[in-house]
DNA sequence: CTGCATCCATAACGATACTG
DNA sequence: CAGTATCGTTATGGATGCAG
């Protein structure tokens, strides 16, 4: 996305990857796509999904489940029984999207020691 | 990062992936990583920053460096001369998060529809 | 030019309680 | 069980002005 605008460089906020970002920076979107991408069986219901990702609050499940899907990343399917059942899907479109998200946690895990640096560093930073 | 943990699958939120999204999700990280990283001579120096990422605040781009500078991903040169000089480059830590920056621009770049129809999807779905 | 300190608006997040 | 509504807190970002 660097551009070379009169001998400058130009990076611009509404580049494809800055729009890529915007997605992720939503705190918990990556991880309900990427544990949506790793289900066994595909479909998740809206229960397992919040035991599943530790510390998601109800609401924030919900909102985020709701803009996956407005966004078109994930389907919503209702069974028409009581008590209500509902189970969640990635779409060919999330299912895109789920690649890099998935190299992004294969590079987090294989560089952990990195991360961990950085940690230090900051610690020492902070003092 | 999941985990099965008796029989169903577990993501925690300080698990390695989560702590490189964490680095992301401040807003400017990424670009001025990004930036450093494609710098034609490597360093470059604040004002030259502050035009390359259109947009950017003074706050946020000092905040941001000051950021990175205490985790150890780049490195702040003063030169002592009137009036002051600056200039910031990555650090070889730096560098290795430079890496999945990199590939999510990538990817940002290949699948640039696939975040078209994302857009439009919830452009759709806001009426 | 670089860096820092204020002040302020707003968006993100989370706890909780309530409905069908 | 699924989903919504309300409220309060904190994090984030941006404008501006001042100092070395």
């Amino acid at each position: 996305m660097p551009a070379w605008v009169e001998g400058k460089l130009f990076f611009y906020a509404d580049s494809p990857p800055r729009r890529l970002m915007e997605l992720f920076s939503v705190k918990w979107s990556t991880m309900v796509l990427h544990a949506l991408s790793h289900w066994p069986g595909e479909r998740a219901r809206t229960g397992e999904l919040q035991r599943s990702l530790q510390g998601i609050s109800k609401k924030m499940l919900f909102q985020t489940l709701k803009e996956l899907e407005m966004r078109g990343l994930i389907a919503r399917h209702v069974y028409d029984v009581i008590p209500p059942k509902v189970d969640y899907r990635l779409t060919p479109l999330g299912r895109t999207f789920a690649e890099p998200i998935e190299q992004m946690y294969q590079w987090g895990l294989e560089n952990e020691s990195a991360l961990d640096k950085m940690e230090a560093c900051y610690q020492a930073a902070s003092r």
